[in-house]
DNA sequence: TTGAAAGCGGTACCAT
DNA sequence: ATGGTACCGCTTTCAA
């Protein structure tokens, strides 16, 4: 015995003809009625009659057939593949889609993981989607962009370490977090710099910049930087501990927080004074650097808003032709704390 | 001058019309030729221009068109509201869409920030999902639900710590997680426990079973169990544990792991010795407990993963009147570290 | 004030 | 082997 019990098995789902039906108006009428078509007036009593036609039928639209009759969607895709951790995405992502909402789009994300740059590109042009924003994840090729546009998408705009040519391009310049930690540890006195680079994967996005700009900072300074691969994992952390001595090192830029906690945990474990024999440096500013000891130090980045984000994206749905402009928008400050 | 030139300003979106017209074959041909449809046979040089045709258009078939004609989606609707942080959840969605894709699902989390219930119900209802899977972020009423069956949605399916009527519902009982860490303090020995509630919004599905659980693994034993709201931020939890001797107790039960990092860091430095005085456990065993010190106990969680739900969605879509399983898929069980 | 009808882009049945 | 065509649900112009 079924607990959802089904008046009719395959009960079909009620359409505007079914409210016209009911009313006994013309569809016309009930698409007049309930969209509040100002060219049109639609007298008192017959509005009332469409409306609790559409209530008792618990008629709802089709939004598939509303935008196949429009020629356009207010869908705004928002490619996901490896979800992001971290408490700065997830605000970050609520406030976009708060402020897209007040905008009168609809912010879908769309899975993309495992799937290639071209066959996710198709996946996406499908949806029709008005704009799409992509934050890197899956790379956009020069043909995906090419294939969304042509599908319809007025706005694509790419939110990363790099421009996109093609696309409306947020930079957010990640080597300046690496430089900019770098630079404070160059300041301390430090010469011989390592570098974490996570062996996570979805990560490379960030950490190859970060990278490039600590290798920036020290050019022509006489120190060196030196790339330590590093997995989220005690394990990984001890290994790389064990042999730190013979590294030679005298400081290091962590990625971010969570590998520095990581990190500076091992090390202290295996003997090696922080900040006394080596310096640490996370990124990201998290709470989780106050709270330890000591205190970590780290690179506070400003990243773009959502709600100036959504604001982009309308411009450019709204004028595709306009000037592109190249935002930098991200500033990197480093918080030094007792750990460097 | 604009960076992206278009040739015209409104070039309009190929359709499979301009495709048949280009390979000199009817739109019924392109259908059949780009679907592989089986029932029927296309010769390969027919076959061969209608590819070419496609290809150098950048066609790219409308979801939409496809979907109304078909009468139904292949759409997993997941509703979003809070993105909730955390790497569980992460890997968890990373899980689920793989899984789903595997399944030839198309997984679109549609963010619902803001909303109420009904409205919300109603917002999805108009994309004709297949599925919705509701992680009660945003609440299922009777009536969004009976909405969403009547437009179509063949599996309705709601995961949290209570079963939701008319859903399939995966139960994941969070009290266990309370009454557990509760019952390995109370094994060793204390009496007077404090629960960390947060304060922050959205966890509200959470903290409040994990609070009862509790409450009841202490019944009969005469110990007692105290609420205790907390703010994510530093300043809140020194306030917390500058009355701490005040309110006399020899434990807390934190929440999680990052609060218990939190308080256990402003207990300590107000002098409150860890675990001699009070006894700390967190929850979902973070990688971050085994790096504090003391090493913090905490509760391991064993969540449903991705590929067990997506077979559940994919089991009551084929079949909704299907019996209707009450799983209980949550494990809970303690992990005694230092801190207690 | 209301209705009839065209058409958005695909799919699939029925002819040829 | 291929083409003609009706239809999915909705909006909107035009006529009455």
């Amino acid at each position: 015995m079924s607990q959802t019990p089904k008046q009719s098995p395959e009960r079909p789902v009620p359409t505007s003809a079914d409210v016209a039906r009911l009313a006994g108006v013309s569809r016309a009428t009930v698409s007049y009625v309930l969209n509040n078509t100002s060219a049109v007036r639609i007298s008192e009593p017959t509005r009332r009659r469409v409306r609790e036609a559409a209530e008792e039928l618990g008629y709802v639209p089709h939004a598939a057939a509303r935008s196949l009759r429009a020629g356009h969607t207010r869908m705004v895709l928002l490619p996901t593949a490896h979800v992001p951790v971290g408490p700065l995405y997830s605000r970050f992502l609520n406030d976009l889609q708060w402020a897209m909402r007040r905008l009168d789009y609809t912010v879908v994300q769309y899975g993309s993981l495992g799937m290639g740059s071209d066959e996710a590109a198709r996946a996406w042009a499908e949806l029709r989607p008005v704009a799409v924003v992509s934050l890197g994840e899956t790379p956009l090729t020069e043909q995906g962009i090419a294939l969304l546009k042509r599908s319809g998408a007025k706005a694509v705009i790419s939110l990363g370490p790099q421009r996109v040519p093609g696309t409306h391009s947020l930079v957010m310049d990640q080597r300046k977090v690496g430089s900019c930690a770098v630079e404070h540890l160059l300041a301390r006195g430090r010469t011989a710099i390592g570098v974490v680079v996570p062996e996570e994967p979805g990560l490379d996005m960030f950490s190859g910049p970060r990278l490039e700009g600590a290798r920036r900072a020290v050019a022509g300074t006489g120190a060196r930087v030196e790339a330590l691969p590093l997995a989220y994992e005690e394990e990984s952390a001890a290994r790389l501990a064990a042999r730190w001595r013979d590294a030679g090192l005298d400081a290091v830029f962590a990625y971010n927080d969570e590998y520095a906690m990581l990190l500076m945990r091992a090390l202290q474990d295996a003997g090696v004074a922080v900040p006394d024999e080596t310096a640490v440096v996370g990124a990201d500013d998290l709470l989780l650097g106050r709270l330890l000891r000591p205190r970590l130090s780290t690179v506070a980045v400003d990243m773009v808003t959502g709600r100036h984000l959504a604001e982009l994206v309308d411009r450019v749905v709204r004028d595709p032709g306009g000037a592109v402009e190249q935002h930098d928008l991200m500033a990197a400050v480093a918080v030094p704390r007792d750990s460097s």
